[in-house]
DNA sequence: TTCCCTGCAAAACATTTGCAATGAT
DNA sequence: ATCATTGCAAATGTTTTGCAGGGAA
């Protein structure tokens, strides 16, 4: 639990058969580029025909994480949401009435990420960066009844 | 789940008596800057000489967070951690191996992201940004075992 | 006294893991 | 044929909830 990644084997995180699950797991992911959930994925999956468990979707999404295929990001409700990895890095900004996502580019930021972990003397820097906000078109919509 | 905030009623997260395991949690919250999590705080409250349940830190916490007291955030985990409010909004930059945690504070990105978020037309923005790489002292750590 | 808050334990939820069968090489 | 990968279900860990008793107002 919350061990610090390096302590762990390695080994067992790449894959080394390709199979049509892992296949069907890692085409679905590519389809979008927004962050889903793994439960999302796996009925997204099956939808599409491939009869596949949820513990092989999470086996799989995990593996794509490890080798940097894919990205991964903690949902406000903790839930783990995955996106699929090569495209230019980018940001959501998300309506918290309506769901509506916005895809932001942010240079300034990814530099100040950056330079901000170089100060430090840090290195190898990722970091996760979310907006959160109300639409103009949810603004005028009744924020509470009570 | 994953239901958008003002959605739900906002009573029943407003509290009308004080008790003493209330601001036990709340005075421990406060006591750090940093991010912790439920059962750590639980367990601090405990060894203050105050008997908690678990579920009562939980409660006093969402409790917290409604009434803007307290940020909660998740760990890469997944796992909430709280922080209490009231300093000036900052991040953090936390080291992948030993886990060693920088507060940074970033004017021109809070400012950044209330301007992204207005030219979308997006009121009322808050954001989540964490920083993860490695710090000078684990760069010369082996990495890996195997 | 009244009724909100607490405490316990079980439920709910997301994720991981053990073990036998399956399928890729 | 070999052995990585799958699938199921049970295990794990975190957070929530039901219900009865205790303490604050």
């Amino acid at each position: 639990m919350n061990a610090a990644p390096g302590t762990d084997t390695p080994s067992g995180t790449v894959r080394e058969r390709s199979t049509r699950q892992f296949r069907a797991v890692r085409d679905e992911l590519g389809r979008s580029n927004d962050f889903r959930s793994a439960r999302d994925i796996h009925a997204a999956v099956r939808a599409g025909g491939s009869p596949v468990g949820l513990a092989t979707v999470y086996r799989a999404l995990q593996t794509l994480v490890d080798t940097q295929q894919a990205d991964v990001l903690r949902g406000e409700g903790g839930e783990a949401r995955y996106r699929a990895c090569g495209e230019s890095h980018h940001h959501h900004l998300v309506c918290r009435s309506c769901g509506a996502t916005a895809e932001v580019s942010g240079p300034a930021v990814e530099q100040w990420a950056d330079d901000i972990a170089a100060q430090h003397g840090f290195s190898d820097v990722s970091h996760t960066l979310e907006l959160f906000g109300t639409c103009s078109t949810c603004r005028g919509r009744t924020p509470a009844q009570g």
